[in-house]
RNA sequence: GUGAGCGUAGUUCAAUGGUUAGAGCACUGGAUUGUGGUUCCAGGGGUUGGGGGUUCGAGUCCCCUCGCUCACCCCA
């Protein structure tokens, strides 16, 4: 290609008509999340960076490798937000929001960066949105923020998708089943690829999910959380079942899954597809009990979630009609004393709601009904020097070509005929 | 960071190593100076991603580089 300039890589641009579909997962994401009384939050999209290596751990990846970290003309050091919990989190300390009614419930949505390498579905600026619920140890809210989700993928039109839950534990029983794991994959460390002999040592409950024949085979009996969750956590994870159950969020439980960000505790979920290649997850969430604490809070405990937007997109466009929106009424005036006459019937007519052109340059009138109907207008409008001594506008219905006439200043009338879509 | 595939017009794609790189769609203008869809005609658009090499001759073959795509890793 000639052209000088392309965005970044991994950066995009979304474009007509794909932005359609972009704009109806918001009015979901808006409409559904206010329903179950979530409110919105806009937080910054750079941070301190360390924000983001105190909360989503040092050895991931994300804060090891991915980071957009810079420092600003007087030396502090700031990242372009990986993810938008650790910053809500922060909002949320910041300015006392624990002191509100308990509980505090909220969403955001935004641009997140990370710098990978870009592939089908994955890209270094993507798009979240995301919800958080402050302040409730119970799994009835782990649960109904599912159900949130549902209605809002049920919204968006994705009634299928996988739905898989597991409980990772909290602080007090994890560590004795990771030492178990760790254990388990030290007798058999030479059966392991050399990607999980890393993970070995730096994540280690990643090999569970390596898709490695030979890992595969190896972790096939190796310990699983649920046989070590402490009575606390164990409870808690069958309530949030039962009550899923309840709300008709069909699930299963996958005891291997596990998340990428070292805050989670107890619950955590993911919604995948395989329409999508290999980056399969939709949503993804999950407990987060220390997480507020650790950032210097309070001690509340906390549930999120984020789904990837481009990802949702790209579900959902084979399913969306795809068509622009078309003008309601197209204008043409033939002349500048026409145009002049035809400001006020745009004017009024744009503030009652329809959706009005005009045109920009005085072709032949051939010429512009031509383009009306291209665009697809409903309706034309006529106003030349003729109909500006008269006091008129001609008005043609495009789909039959029925014509009449109005008077310049009868905004109601044309309202009404233009409502009237012939057939 | 690792690996593979692909780069020709705005877009989808043609062109055995051989004239001046073509077509559909899209866009613009005209046939039609106050009435659209169809049709017909015309036009603008390309340093064949860039650089080097082989050859009498390269869009085509070779090397390098950049970009895109997919996969690994990781993750929404």
């Amino acid at each position: 290609m000639k052209e000088k300039y392309r965005a970044p890589k991994g950066f995009q641009d979304i474009i007509p008509p794909d932005s359609l579909a972009w704009q109806h997962i918001d009015d979901c994401a808006r409409g559904t999340f206010h329903r179950y009384g979530y409110d919105e939050i806009r937080i910054p999209v750079v941070e301190h960076t360390e924000i983001f290596s105190r909360s989503i751990g040092e050895s991931t990846d994300i804060v090891e490798k991915e980071m957009y970290t810079f420092e600003d003309r007087a030396g502090r050091s700031l990242t372009l937000r990986p993810e938008g919990t650790a910053p809500m989190v922060r909002c949320y300390i910041q300015h006392g929001l624990h002191t509100e009614s308990s509980p505090q419930k909220y969403y955001y949505s935004g641009p997140m960066f990370r710098y990978e390498r870009p592939q089908k579905g994955r890209f270094r600026q993507f798009y979240q949105i995301g919800a958080e619920a402050f302040g409730i140890d119970d799994p009835y809210i782990d649960a109904e923020m599912m159900s949130m989700i549902r209605d809002f993928l049920y919204c968006v039109g994705l009634g299928s998708l996988t739905y898989e839950v597991n409980s990772i534990g909290c602080v007090k029983c994890r560590p004795d089943y990771k030492k178990a794991l760790h254990d388990h994959v030290y007798s058999r460390i030479d059966r392991y690829c050399d990607d999980c002999k890393r993970r070995y040592e730096t994540n280690i409950m990643r090999v569970l999910d390596c898709k490695v024949p030979g890992c595969v085979e190896a972790s096939g009996d190796a310990p699983l959380i649920r046989d070590f969750l402490c009575e606390g956590c164990k409870e808690h994870f069958n309530s949030f079942r039962d009550y899923l159950g309840l709300m008709g969020v069909e699930h299963s439980v996958n005891p291997r899954i596990v998340r990428g960000l070292d805050y989670y505790t107890r619950t955590i979920f993911e919604i995948t597809t395989t329409e999508l290649g290999s980056q399969n997850a939709v949503v993804a969430g999950g407990r987060y009990d220390k997480l507020v604490e650790d950032l210097g809070g309070p001690p509340v405990p906390g549930v999120g979630f984020a789904l990837g937007m481009e990802r949702l997109a790209e579900l959902i466009s084979g399913k969306m009609s795809n068509k622009m929106p078309v003008p309601d009424l197209f204008i043409i005036c033939m002349n500048e004393d026409a145009r002049k006459a035809g400001v006020a019937v745009a004017h009024e007519l744009r503030e009652r709601g329809l959706r009005c052109e005009t045109n920009y340059t005085y072709a032949s009138l051939s010429k512009q009904v031509k383009r009306a109907d291209k665009a697809g207008a409903r309706y034309v409008f006529v106003i030349g020097t003729d109909e500006v001594q008269r006091g008129i506008v001609k008005f043609k219905r495009l789909s039959d070509a029925k014509e009449g006439e109005i008077a310049l200043d009868d905004h109601e009338s044309m309202i009404k005929i233009i409502s009237d879509n012939g057939s």
